[in-house]
DNA sequence: AAGTGGTCTAGACCACTAT
DNA sequence: TAGTGGTCTAGACCACTTT
């Protein structure tokens, strides 16, 4: 019954690059940040919405799509459009953070270690899915960060002389090699676990900090494009260096 | 010049429940994931995408978005829409895993172990934005899944008396309430952040593990509807227990 | 029956890129 | 200039919920 007052922002200006999806997202969010509409509060119904904003349904259900992915609001169909209460379970940290971390950085270095053919033993057979004792690369490197040890990287490698893919990974001696591209050669998918770990000595001496201090450990399976994993390994980052951070609620990004 | 041969399920079924952008999005999904279109490949256009699928272009629209925020393809205007390669910044994981994680458990509990006014010193004050010395709640609470202590959380609440927050507190004895729901009472937005750690004595033997084991510390600052903070805190996660999965590339989720 | 969200159409116009 | 993606319209029809 009660129309909240619009204030001057609170218009969709046409002649703005920001398109009216984006414009219309951002007064809803806005709305919703201070309280105009509160968590459980029942939005304007979409014909309203279209009425009041002079857009199409169309584009008011792409505000209400992107709304909705953020968490913001819960669309039901039959009965409306609800401003969401707080959920922690909401928040997603992204290691693109990492990357950006480790790529903004100018000095940033990945130096081999080790790289040798291994027989593969029951885990590492069954991780990728190969036979016990068959041969795989077993590769180990470091990244530097000004010079920092601040990543450990080990990979177990399926080897298979058609392909190019363990000749790809030694030529990988930049980050940016090391977290995107890997995919020109013949991945497709990957599945990744991070947990956190305390590090063992050999790890904390290559990282250069004291034995059982934190860290996270990211494991990685990458797969070609027949779904056969051909990759295993593990990303070991000191905690002192790396952390993830979000934002929850109305003001959060996308 | 070279067309795809297409089979027999990569046609959209009009008499389907699913709604036809979700079908495009499989089969387009499908097509990358087994090589059809590789890394650095370009999609047909959308026009032919509309003319070959027999949808409009608001339709095939729709779906490259949807390919395009999984990070599966990258679109530019003026040039065409592209396979990207696997990218590991692409990864996301979800604090709702650990909600799922423990709401899947029935027996899961959360018991206050301490609630005392306390003044604020200067780093409560600080992230609180109040002055020093200003009262404040301090709050301990256990989380249990079956008897075992699993996560651990301290948090400062800004004492006003004019507001229910410290009283809507007192009353979470769910795993529920904790995660969420905490938006009824003036809360809307957070800002997380999650960092690799070792346990202390205290919190050691709070959990029942020994001291020095790995956990998960997140943070977290909850502002009210004048983005004001009102809530500062962490939940310990020990590591045994908890950690994050995710999937990556043509396979992903949304 | 009325109101809600969910999907979809068949175009339009624009901005940008390549040639 | 031709081709590409990006936005947007003004409806239509459907599924669902509430009254």
């Amino acid at each position: 019954m009660k129309v909240p007052d619009r204030r001057e922002t609170d218009r969709i200006d046409r002649g703005l690059y920001e398109p009216a999806y984006v414009q219309l997202a951002g007064i809803l969010r806005r709305q919703i940040a201070a309280g105009v509409y509160r968590p459980g509060d029942q939005l304007p119904s979409e014909g309203q919405l279209c009425a009041q904003y002079g857009v199409s349904p169309m584009t008011v259900r792409r505000v209400i799509n992107i709304l909705a992915e953020s968490g913001v609001v819960a669309a039901f169909q039959g009965r409306g459009t609800f401003v969401k209460p707080l959920d922690l379970g909401e928040a997603t940290f992204r290691l693109e953070e990492l990357k950006d971390r480790l790529a903004n950085h100018d000095d940033t270095a990945v130096r081999l270690i080790e790289a040798r053919i291994v027989t593969a033993d029951e885990k590492v057979a069954r991780k990728l899915a190969i036979a016990e004792g068959r041969r795989v690369v077993y590769i180990r490197r470091l990244l530097f960060q000004d010079e920092i040890p601040v990543m450990y990287h080990r990979e177990y490698l399926v080897y298979d002389p058609r392909r190019p893919l363990v000749e790809a990974e030694f030529e990988v001696t930049t980050m940016e090699g090391l977290l995107k591209g890997r995919g020109s050669e013949g991945l497709q998918a990957g599945d990744l676990t991070i947990e956190a770990v305390v590090l063992r000595e050999e790890e904390a001496s290559l990282l250069r900090v004291e034995a059982s201090s934190p860290a996270f450990c990211i494991e990685h399976i990458f797969y070609d494009f027949d779904a056969h994993p051909v990759s295993w390994g593990w990303f070991i980052c000191r905690a002192d260096r790396f952390k993830f951070t979000t934002r929850i609620g109305a003001g959060a990004r996308r």
